[in-house]
RNA sequence: GCCGGAGUAGCUCAGUUGGUCAGAGCAGGCGAUUUGUAAUCGUCAGGUCAGGGGUUCGACUCCCCUCUCCGGCUCCA
């Protein structure tokens, strides 16, 4: 009998040639926990599957993400079971794990009920009591191709991998892939046995998975939705189910009520409670009125916009809202988003306008507005443009996707030797504006690179352009990803992503190279060779969109601002009517410095006018009675934090005054 | 745009198999109450049940169309 040696950190063990991965895990003494996998030299590998002579090996448990995600694979396997037993002639696609759960696609003749998914929850359990083995078996590509003579999608998968071509199609590598060995690709598969000879179902799949279909200890079957096959519009539409699972009874009751809690903190529901914003639907789908409460937060950012735009070099310039037809076939802006630019007004004298899609025609006609020299660049032109986009009607999504938003737009004209220094300069005005803004850290930095198909520029153009970006998100500090092919077709990009109470990311501030309307619209400055130049053009907007970026700040701070951004900053409450003047002059002491005060003379009980105040997410709400109008105090009972009473009036006021003049969005702890 | 779900007072919701079922709470008006830290009491007013067709003796309820919203997919200059 011939031995193999097994390694787990600094430990050894010597098995029986054809050992598993946790036969070998427990020999190694690796086993501390609710383990679903093992990793074998750094590839996944199922716990039953035998290991190489000399491997490292290490657990992987069942709470933490790598554990989650095969965990979450193996519960869409028996969900695809759950299907194909209770729709007969269902057809499935694809079904991996993703962030927070998985999905599988089915190709089934009606779509999915509601009341489906519970049938197939309740399938699902039954079949998870049946104890089925995972079997993993590895396959060539006639012999999958017959296994799956039914199943057209997956006959479709193997080809695809087979030609190599699954890299293109990252979710499908993720529930296929073949090792290449003798020059022919080999498939893996894996059986759920009832029992050594009964199949219960067998699918395409990379694995690895659970031992058993009784290890699954928590999980939930979520929504339906429609997907196209492979992504794309031209294909068919298919049948989502999202689920997810966890390791624990817990751990899924703690992932479901933090849903629920992310569903209290959309900007509809806050944006309407709090009475900040409106979408009326007389209005039009995408549309938004933001009512005076709305109105202040959105003043402070415009004004601490339009002070910074002017402290770091740009100069604001206004345009209007409408243009003729002609700006936008110049610009290419008809050609490749007509369809998404909302349609031509149509003149008697035989004219058209549009609505403005974006600024930049009408910043580089402010350039165009005399000649340039080498002397004027860079040139920074800044403005809060209002822009109108025919949004598809499946996309609109409150003021996160709306159709009509407002950028704090800019465009620097400048030369090639400038562009990184201005790159670099906009991504540290991003820095600062998260910075004040109190969004900590976004949740993605993107380099987008040339798109396949349709762009232009040259090959050389492209490169000095996307390393120039990568070069300022290296210098700015920002860990950045690239995502290949996703630049816009005039140039690349850098994009910041933040996400909202969900967890959907949406991008924010966008930072673009542009290398075609320079050209489109022939723009030239004159160089300190006396000779013509084009200029290179950068698009950047930090807020991206004003209402989207204040969606994900109210979404984010739950609707609760910090002080300088709150609408109402602070509520004067007098326990009796006859403190009421007392009040008034707390409240006069307060507005002398600038600070948002309301006087709460209604009728209401104290305990009452007290509720009022933190239900609207006032930061402060000041109580005034008799012992504080003798000293000259107030009781302050801030939204977050403790109470303190007897503090001297003036006191207050200066504490507050500096924490607005320092834009402080963390809560002060209490002295 | 595609797939599914939904739309009853300003808001959150209840309305049994089509037959006084158009209701409640909050918000709002009025009156009483004058309160020491998250809901005082009473009273009044509010809805073409998203809109438009149809079936029926009769439609909030059933069918069709449109609009809007929600969750996905696709798209996002």
């Amino acid at each position: 009998m011939s031995t193999i040696v097994v390694k787990h950190e600094d430990r050894t063990a010597e098995l029986e040639s054809g050992a598993t991965a946790i036969q070998a895990l427990k020999a190694l003494e690796a086993v501390r926990g609710q383990i679903v996998a093992a990793r074998v030299d750094g590839d996944e590998w199922d716990l039953d599957r035998p290991v190489p002579d000399g491997a490292t090996i290490d657990p992987i448990y069942a709470d933490t993400e790598d554990g989650r995600a095969i965990l979450r694979h193996s519960v869409a396997h028996l969900m695809a079971q759950a299907v194909t037993d209770l729709f007969p002639g269902a057809k499935w696609a694809i079904g991996p794990p993703v962030e927070n759960g998985f999905y599988y696609d089915f190709d089934v003749e009606t779509p999915f009920t509601p009341d489906d998914l519970e049938r197939i929850e309740a399938r699902m359990s039954e079949l998870m009591k049946e104890r089925q083995a995972f079997v993993r078996e590895e396959l060539s590509k006639d012999e999958a191709l017959e296994l799956f003579a039914d199943q057209p999608y997956k006959r479709e998968v193997i080809e695809r991998v087979a030609a190599g071509g699954a890299e293109e199609d990252a979710v499908a590598a993720t529930t296929a892939d073949a090792e290449v060995r003798g020059g022919e690709p080999v498939f893996t598969v894996y059986r759920n046995m009832r029992s050594e000879d009964d199949e219960a179902w067998v699918d395409l799949c990379r694995g690895p998975h659970i031992p058993s279909s009784d290890r699954v200890p928590a999980f939930k079957l979520l929504r339906t939705a429609g997907a196209y096959w492979r992504g794309r519009e031209d294909q068919p539409m298919l049948q989502r189910i999202y689920g997810t699972a966890w390791e624990s009874k817990k751990a899924l009751d703690a992932h479901l009520e933090m849903l629920e809690e992310a569903r209290k903190r959309d900007h509809r529901k806050l944006g309407r409670e709090l009475e900040l914003v409106h979408f009326p639907e007389e209005l039009g789908s995408g549309l938004a009125i933001f009512l005076p409460k709305g109105a202040l937060v959105r003043q402070q950012m415009e004004d601490w916009i339009r002070a910074e735009v002017i402290a770091r070099g740009y100069e604001p310039v206004y345009t209007p809202h409408v243009a003729r037809e002609d700006l936008w076939r110049i610009s290419g802006h008809l050609e490749n988003y007509g369809e998404l630019m909302f349609p031509g007004m149509e003149l008697d004298d035989g004219s058209a306008y549009r609505m403005k899609p974006m600024n930049c025609p009408f910043h580089i006609l402010a350039y165009k507005s005399r000649t340039r020299s080498y002397r004027d660049l860079p040139l920074r032109l800044a403005e809060l443009g209002t822009v109108y986009r025919f949004e598809k009607s499946g996309v609109v999504n409150g003021m996160l996707r709306a159709r009509g938003f407002t950028q704090d737009d800019s465009h620097i004209f400048c030369r090639a030797d400038q562009i990184v220094d201005e790159v670099v300069g906009c991504i540290e005005f991003a820095r600062d504006l998260y910075q004040a803004f109190g969004l900590g850290e976004p949740s993605r930095v993107a380099v987008s690179t040339r798109p396949e198909g349709k762009s232009v520029g040259t090959d050389e153009q492209w490169e000095r352009a996307e390393d120039a970006l990568k070069r300022a998100c290296e210098a700015s500090g920002y860990d950045y990803v690239v995502d290949e092919g996703e630049g816009a077709f005039y140039g690349p990009k850098i994009d910041i992503h933040a996400r909202d109470a969900i967890g959907r990311e949406w991008q924010l501030t966008t930072i673009q190279v542009d290398f075609t309307l320079p050209d489109r619209f022939e723009m030239s400055y004159i160089g300190d060779d006396g000779e013509p130049h084009q200029p290179f053009m950068v698009h950047r907007a930090l807020f991206g969109s004003i209402e989207r970026f204040f969606a994900v700040m109210l979404e984010s701070f739950n609707g609760a601002f910090p002080t300088w951004l709150a609408p109402l900053q602070v509520a004067v409450v007098p326990v009796a009517a006859d403190f009421v003047d007392y009040g008034l002059e707390v409240a006069a002491a307060l507005e002398e410095r600038g600070i948002r005060v309301h006087v709460d003379d209604s009728d209401d009980t104290l305990g009452n006018k007290i509720r009022k105040a933190k239900t609207s997410k006032t930061p402060y709400a000041l109580v005034v009675g008799s012992d504080e109008a003798e000293a000259r105090t107030v009781a302050v009972n801030p939204y977050a934090g403790d109470r303190r009473r007897a503090v001297p009036l003036d006191d207050f006021v200066d504490e507050i005054a500096t924490e607005v003049a320092d834009r402080r969005t963390a809560v002060p702890a209490a002295p």
